[in-house]
DNA sequence: GTTCCCATGTAACCCGTTACATGATTTT
DNA sequence: AAAATCATGTAACGGGTTACATGGGAAC
């Protein structure tokens, strides 16, 4: 059978945190492993089916008066198997970063310079709305077991996004000390 | 109709540097915006094939005596104004950052300490191979037309491995220096 | 003699995302 | 009265990756 992708194991790890169920896990996931692993909500459904079916976990439906039933998710000691045997392997995917602004960024040779300068400036505007999302999430795991780990991870976010926030105000101090129109006070030396 | 995806547009950006072989295309994307936006060669493929049913690029067989025909794709007016347009566009699509490191460190309470020092390690070990790399972009960037802006792509990149990497050293430090074995010498309070 | 480079492509898979759909309760 | 929250799920699409396949020439 073929390895399990990543995102499975990402979901059985969540849940030996602590039992959880669907939607839980959804904003859990969201707060804690979302900058870096997203999982999107109807793939958290079909995970759990598969994992069901491996007899990784084990799902039990629970009545709620007014709300809709819901299903309580919990790892088998088969999955906890699983998952050590995974974490055990030394081999990882190599990590991918993807940034649209990056491929507009880097033909903005064909772009007004006003265009640029604004969507760099809304860029940066983007990642200032996200500054204290990680800050959070230390905050949300201060008392989980494996916590420093956790805590690593988040200071990674942390910090390549204080990295990638410097590096946009520094663009946009350039764009907008810059030449604009066709005002050039400054000639170039060649 | 749909709008294309970016990785469309990406292909279309590479290809008003110069008329390119697909063979070509890979390699000079793999050269350039690869470390922010990958693009499989069998994509390429798939790609200028669209490009080519819109109108936006027109391909051209080239015979090579002792090698095998190549196809020479270059953009039309038509796809100049496509690019244009999207590049005119003030939305940008969300960066996306995804570690399958960070995952497994995220569990790390369930590692042996030394399989999780050996992971790092080797990370970092990876990390360090490509240092060099977004040096060799910059230069290799040197002379295009819009050569600031595609630096700039190019400097987040080497910014971003740098964070990335003293991030890395910090947490094996962190680890070496830490009671490895069951030699406990300070005792937990609770 | 084997491996690498040039250059082409196809097939298949599945992962990930978005959109759709339902419905009661609580909050604004 | 409207919007958000809780909680469930389905359908469909397509983007991205990996693997397979070919084949001559150059290099080691």
């Amino acid at each position: 059978m073929n390895p399990l992708p990543t995102t499975s194991y990402a979901v059985l790890g969540l849940l030996t945190i602590g039992p959880m169920s669907r939607y839980d896990l959804v904003a859990f996931a969201e707060a804690s492993i979302a900058h870096f692993w997203t999982i999107a909500k109807s793939q958290i459904y079909g995970e759990l089916s598969r994992l069901e079916d491996l007899g990784y976990v084990k799902g039990t439906d629970v009545k709620q008066s007014g709300l809709p039933d819901k299903r309580i998710y919990e790892v088998t000691p088969e999955g906890l198997e699983a998952l050590d045997a995974w974490l055990a392997e030394p081999g990882f995917e190599p990590d991918r970063f993807r940034s649209g602004v990056l491929v507009k960024l880097f033909f903005a040779s064909r772009m007004p310079e006003e265009r640029l300068t604004e969507m760099i400036a809304a860029y940066r505007s983007r990642l200032e709305e996200h500054t204290d999302y990680h800050q959070r999430i230390v905050d949300g795991l201060e008392q989980s077991p494996g916590a420093q780990y956790m805590r690593a991870t988040a200071l990674l976010g942390l910090r390549i996004h204080e990295t990638v926030l410097a590096w946009a105000n520094e663009l946009l101090r350039t764009l907008e000390s810059s030449p604009t129109k066709t005002s050039s006070k400054k000639r170039r030396s060649r």
